[in-house]
DNA sequence: GCCAACGTTGGC
DNA sequence: GCCAACGTTGGC
């Protein structure tokens, strides 16, 4: 089992339309990025823990716990003209973004982008490293029980 | 809104 | 295949 940080903007979709979605699951649609995709596509699979992380928010940061919950499948907004997501370039025989289901563990206190600067011990975290904007990166299981606990902890 | 850092595109 | 120009991300 592997782990997983996935952004969003919660303008966008946040960890509670997630939670309001239903069976609190949704495809992990728009992503434009091929390292991205290449983690949904090759990498993830069922079950693997997600880091439910707010970007471009007033205050960043974990907002919940989830978990892959499907295989990869084409993203249906590249297909859609209308969508912003939409790609010309990608067609149903070929496509070109491939996503996975993302379903809901549980809505966490907000653990801020701050608090986990604030963590030596996860100085090398990979969306904490210097100028990296990749919207999924992989979480080592170390990493994960370090988030984990200080999301049990108060938030102060 | 700024801007650093990075990814993508396209001419050559 | 190089690399300049451009676009995007995302914290501040």
């Amino acid at each position: 089992m592997s782990y997983w940080l996935m952004k969003s903007e919660p303008d966008e979709f946040s960890i509670d339309d997630l939670a309001r979605a239903p069976d609190k699951s949704t495809p992990w649609f728009g992503v434009r990025n091929y390292q991205a995709r290449n983690y949904m596509r090759d990498a993830m699979r069922v079950g693997d823990g997600v880091l439910f992380y707010h970007s471009s928010c007033e205050v960043p940061g974990i907002a919940g716990l989830a978990r892959v919950a499907s295989g990869p499948y084409p993203d249906e907004t590249q297909f859609d003209r209308k969508s912003k997501y939409f790609d010309p370039k990608s067609t149903r025989e070929a496509p070109r973004w491939l996503l996975v289901d993302v379903e809901l563990v549980r809505k966490t206190r907000l653990l801020g982008l701050e608090e986990l600067r604030a963590c030596a011990d996860l100085a090398d975290m990979a969306t904490l490293r210097r100028g990296n904007r990749l919207s999924i990166t992989p979480v080592t299981a170390g990493e994960w029980k370090i988030v984990t606990k200080l999301l049990a902890r108060d938030g102060r």
